[in-house]
This record gives structure tokens, C-alpha cells and sequence, in this order.
RNA sequence: UGCCUGAUAGUAUAAUGGUAGUACGACAGAUUUUGGUUCUGUUUGUCUUGGUUCGAAUCCAGGUCGGGCAACCA
């Protein structure tokens, strides 16, 4: 019995195009502009385009959207790739906008051929004045009488650098009343005398958006070319140029993009977080860059799962970045490796144990595997550090970890019983006094004694010390964007908690930036790609793990 | 007050004229040497008004609300 999975709408539209014979295969394309990094909202579109050709047989080609050599940089290039890369997806061919320069320089010649484009002299502003508003028509340029040699003989010029930049544009002669804005005559061509990634100063004219990008499509003969939603508007000229140019018909669907909340999603917005230094460039772990989350922790096969969760569909939406946390520990509780870390240390010392004696102990790598994931050795002295907050002097109700009198099972080793406790000047509780149980011991108990509570612990004279970084999110509004004013007054002052010095266990010095762990009882975390050095380990938490008893007493 | 577009639990997403379902969340319980995991149960929904129909989330008409469109950006 096979539970049939319900098709989104571009899957529909695919499955229908192919058997009604439209389309014998598909090709799809995830076309980014390289001016940034790729965010989780691309992630989004490149789960969709590939696994749209994936699902259905076809292919899908990387093409860089190149057509403005003022924000584009080949850093940008190299870092979409190694994103696509990472998150598992190969494409078919690479390609860049600027590759058909050529080509769309003919496809121009031939619309200025037909009479259906016409070079202009009007500035940006007397254009934009004359194009009219959403509901007045606009002004027929007088431009628009010119002869086919004329335009032609001046679109050469323009081309040969005989003017500089906003002196001249090409224009796409089609319907200056029309009620869509993007019909009044749009721009084809303009003038930048700006040295191109790839091209150099080969070209002082790139063909705008509407044109390359509908046309790069064509030559490649992409069959769905899969856009956001705001490019519905341009759908009609997407048609028309292909309409008017003869080739070959891809054509444009739009999906909503996506939005998470307490972050924002442009790249505008990022690039701003970026420059004026509120993160750690691109790649800080707390940015919904794919580069951010890798450095946070976040898995390709995590990532790839919540694309599929949100679906596809045309309407606004903005989902919890709950779902994604979700999806990460899903998967990271499946791989990552136990270890026990202590945060904010305090002593306990175990006043039955023998001075200087080591007891080593197995600990299991991972529960969630066959055979426990194996063992690794813990040694255990009668000194530990434990997280300061599982002792409580007075304890509350319901409290099961360590208060006077009370036993807990040290995770992996023995059931211990507080006996007393120490103070500082201050009244701040600095050491716990205990009792170990040696019939208690972890895989052999016989003491008969159960109890409730059980916490994580490490040997004071084994511990090493590492740098962890606890992220938050980084806006404390939902939508960021919706807010009054400047969308950086919603960031969180506390998305960064460094914490110099935590207690690590020994088996966690051969760490590898990339290994991802659970440390018990705390959460997944993964060693810094960024910051570790050779003698300082610098962990990153990725997420928390869920915590009852957090939400209890908060409540 | 033009054009395009959308509206199903808190958030997403199914149901394609025939029992409104699923996931995340929330709540309750069981299991647990992680207050984790796992398991069980509960909770909450078709924007609105008409119409067509034996039957409407679905089709039709009007309304309401949301998003997008007037860069020589993509």
C-alpha cells in the first residue's frame, strides 16, 4: 500500500505538460544574480528546481543572472556554487547571463529590425515622468518615430561607446497606455561603463533583466522557468519578447518565496547586517545565509527536509522558524555524538571517593544507533564539574536533580547523594558535598535505588577547557520587516552569548570543525570553522534541545 | 482608486463537486540512566454574503482583507 503523496502545483503542471506531450522532458534552471550570498529562501528555489527535474527525469543548469557588472563580484560566484554544492545538488551546465551577451546583442538588432525597438534619449527621470502612474497612461516618446537605420545606426554607437552612461538607452516599442507598467515601452539596453566580472570592458551596454533573463532561458531551452512572486507582473513581457522574437517558448511560473520569522530575507537587508559589522560577515551563525547555517551546524540533509515540509504554493507565507529548529534536531539526533559539556561548572565532590584514584567509564556514543554508536572512555574522580544550575540549595517543586539530601544518577557513572554543600563570601553555592554509591555503578547497578533525576558531570582534573558560543535569534519581532522603523531596532542584544571557558570532556580535543555533537542534556553543537585554532576549540550551538522543564518554570 | 494575484486550525500544507486530513506548535499521559528521543491521546480551521447543486473548501456573482506592480536593480 503506497500512501499517494499529493502533488504541489508545479509539480501538476509538469506532469501535466508531459503527458500531454508540451514537453517530451523538462529543464529547469536555479538562476542566481551573484551581488550576495545565498539565504535559506534560495534554498528554497534550488530544492524546488532540482528536485522538480530530479522527480521528473529532466535536468537543471546553474546560470548566473550577470547582467549588472556594478554589484556582482566573482566572490559571490564562487560562494553560490559551493552553497548548491554543499546542499547536494549537482547541475547539469554552468552557465552565465554574460556567455550571451553575443547573442542577445543580435536578438536585440532584429526587434530594432521589426520596428519594435527604438533607442531613446530622455534621462532616467523625463522616462520614468513620462511613463505615468499605475492608473494614468503614460506619453509616446518622440524617439519612437525613429527609422529602423537610425535606431540601428545609434544602438551601434551606443554599443562602440560613442556615449556614456544614462545618455542613451534601448527600448522595447509596445504600449505606452497599457495597464501594466511593465509594458510601457521597458528598457532593454543601458549604458555602463563599468568593468564586468567576466566580460571586462568587452561591452558598455547590458541588456536589463526582462530581456537576458527570458532569453537566456530560451537559448538554453528551459522548459519551466520557476521565479518568485513579484515577478508576476513581468510575466506578459517575458511572453512578448518571445512572442516577438520567435524563440524558443520556456515559460514562467511564480511560487511564493519564503519567510521565516524573527530574521530577515532580503538581500538588501542583509548585505546592510554585513556591512555596517552587526554580524560576523555572511557566514555569522546566526544569518539565514546557507553559508551561516553550515557555519551554525545546520545539515544539507536538515535544510533539504524543511524545504519539503513548507510545500510550494502562490500565497504569502511566513513559517516558525520552529519548523526549521525542528528539522535540524530531527536529523542531528540521529548522527550526533554524545558528549558531556559543562557550561557554567561548579565542584562536586564526592567525599566516599578515594583520593587521587581514576575510574574510567564507558560512555555510549549515541542511543539512537545500533550498539549505542560504541563507547568512549570517561574518567571519573572524586572531584567533577557539574552545571551549577542542577543543584538547588531550596530546591522548588518537582525538582529531581541535586538539592541537600537528595540522590541523582551521575549520567554513565553512579547515583550520588548530596550530603552538604559549600558557600563563597558572596553566598553563592561553590562547591556540593556528595556520596557515591558504589553498587550504583552505570550497566551494573544492584543498589536497588532509583531515582529520577540524572545529569551530566566530567572529572575536574580531566576537563578541558573550549570556547562556546550560544546563538539566539536575531530580531525579537516575528517579521522584522513589518515593524515600524528601521528593521535593525528589532535586532536581539542577546543573539550572542560567549561563554570563555566552558568544562569539556576529554575525547572532544580531536574535534573536527564540521563534527557535530550532542552535548547532553545542553544541546547540538558543532566545532567552529572559523575560530578554532590550534590550542582553542570554539564551539557553536546550533540549537537547543527541547527543555520541559524550561517551558514548566516558565510558566 | 488602474492592473496582476491570493485567502483552509497559532504556522504551514492536503482534500481537484461526495467523511475537512497531515506536519510543526500547544496541552495531557506512558516509556526513558539526556526534564532529550520514542509512543499515545486532546485541542483549534474552510474570510464574508448570496447563488448553482441531492451535496460546495472546491463551481458562479458581489463584498472584505492581504501581497505585488510606476529602478537605466534582479
Amino acid at each position: 500500500m503506497s500512501e499517494e503523496k499529493s502533488l504541489h502545483f508545479l509539480e501538476e503542471i509538469v506532469e501535466k505538460d508531459l503527458s500531454t506531450g508540451k514537453h517530451t522532458s523538462i529543464h529547469t534552471r536555479f538562476p542566481p544574480e551573484p551581488n550576495g550570498y545565498l539565504h535559506i529562501g534560495h534554498a528554497k528555489s534550488i530544492c524546488l528546481n532540482f528536485g522538480l527535474a530530479d522527480k521528473y527525469g529532466g535536468k537543471t543548469n546553474l546560470r548566473f543572472d550577470d547582467t549588472n557588472p556594478v554589484t556582482e563580484d566573482t566572490e559571490y560566484v564562487e560562494s553560490i556554487k559551493a552553497d548548491v554544492r554543499w546542499l547536494g545538488f549537482d547541475w547539469e551546465e554552468e552557465h552565465y547571463a554574460s556567455d550571451y551577451f553575443d547573442q542577445i546583442y543580435v536578438l536585440a538588432i532584429s526587434l530594432i529590425k521589426k520596428g519594435l525597438a527604438y533607442v531613446e534619449d530622455m534621462t532616467a527621470e523625463e522616462i520614468a515622468a513620462s511613463k505615468g502612474t499605475p492608473t494614468e497612461p503614460g506619453r509616446e516618446s518622440q524617439a519612437r518615430s525613429r527609422t529602423v537605420e537610425e535606431n540601428l545606426s545609434l544602438f551601434t554607437a551606443m554599443k562602440e561607446g560613442k556615449y556614456n552612461d544614462g545618455e542613451k538607452v534601448l527600448r522595447a516599442k509596445i504600449d505606452m497606455s497599457s495597464p501594466n507598467m511593465h509594458m510601457r515601452d521597458p528598457i532593454m539596453y543601458r549604458i555602463k561603463k563599468t568593468s564586468h566580472h567576466r566580460t571586462g570592458d568587452t561591452w558598455c551596454i547590458y541588456p536589463m533583466y526582462d530581456f537576458a533573463h527570458g532569453q537566456s532561458d530560451s537559448i538554453e531551452h528551459i522548459t519551466h522557468s520557476i521565479c518568485t512572486l513579484e515577478f508576476e507582473v513581468h510575466r506578459p513581457l517575458y511572453n512578448w519578447y518571445v512572442e516577438q522574437l520567435g524563440t524558443f517558448p520556456s515559460t514562467q511560473y511564480e511560487f511564493a518565496r519564503l519567510n521565516l520569522t524573527y530574521t530577515v530575507m532580503s538581500k538588501r537587508k542583509l548585505l546592510q547586517l554585513v556591512q555596517e559589522k552587526l554580524v560576523d560577515g555572511w557566514d555569522d551563525p546566526r544569518m539565514p545565509t546557507i553559508s551561516g547555517l553550515r557555519r551554525r551546524g545546520f545539515t544539507p540533509l536538515s535544510i533539504r527536509n524543511f524545504c519539503e515540509r513548507i510545500g510550494v504554493q502562490r500565497r504569502e507565507n511566513i513559517i516558525d522558524v520552529g519548523l526549521l529548529e525542528f528539522c535540524i534536531r530531527e536529523d542531528l539526533n540521529k548522527v550526533a555524538l554524545r558528549r558531556m559539556v559543562v557550561l557554567d561548572p561548579i565542584k562536586l565532590i564526592i567525599t566516599n571517593y578515594p583520593d587521587g584514584s581514576t575510574d574510567i567509564l564507558k560512555g555510549e556514543n549515541n542511543p539512537e544507533l545500533e550498539d549505542n554508536g560504541g563507547y568512549r572512555d570517561m574518567p571519573f574522580t572524586k572531584e567533577l564539574w557539574i552545571e551549577s544550575e542542577d543543584f538547588q540549595e531550596v530546591p522548588q517543586k518537582k525538582w529531581f536533580r541535586l538539592a541537600p539530601d537528595m540522590k541523582v544518577r551521575l549520567k554513565s557513572a553512579y547515583i550520588v547523594h548530596c550530603t552538604g554543600f559549600k558557600k563563597d563570601e558572596t553566598g553563592k553555592v561553590v562547591e556540593v558535598h556528595c556520596e557515591y554509591i558504589p553498587e550504583s555503578k552505570s550497566g551494573q547497578d544492584t543498589s536497588g535505588i532509583n531515582v529520577k533525576g540524572t545529569i551530566h558531570w566530567i572529572s575536574a582534573e580531566h576537563a578541558l577547557d573550549a570556547e562556546v558560543r550560544l546563538y539566539d535569534r536575531l530580531f525579537q519581532a516575528e517579521d522584522p520587516s513589518d515593524e515600524e522603523g528601521d528593521f535593525k531596532l528589532n535586532m536581539n542584544p542577546n543573539s550572542l552569548e560567549i561563554i570563555p571557558t566552558a568544562k569539556i570532556e576529554p575525547s572532544l580535543k580531536d574535534a573536527k570543525p564540521g563534527d557535530q555533537f550532542q552535548f547532553i542534556r545542553k544541546g547540538y553543537f558543532t566545532l567552529d570553522s572559523k575560530f578554532t585554532t590550534e590550542d582553542k576549540l570554539v564551539f557553536n550551538r546550533t540549537v537547543t534541545l527541547k527543555d520541559a522543564w524550561a517551558k514548566m518554570t516558565s510558566r
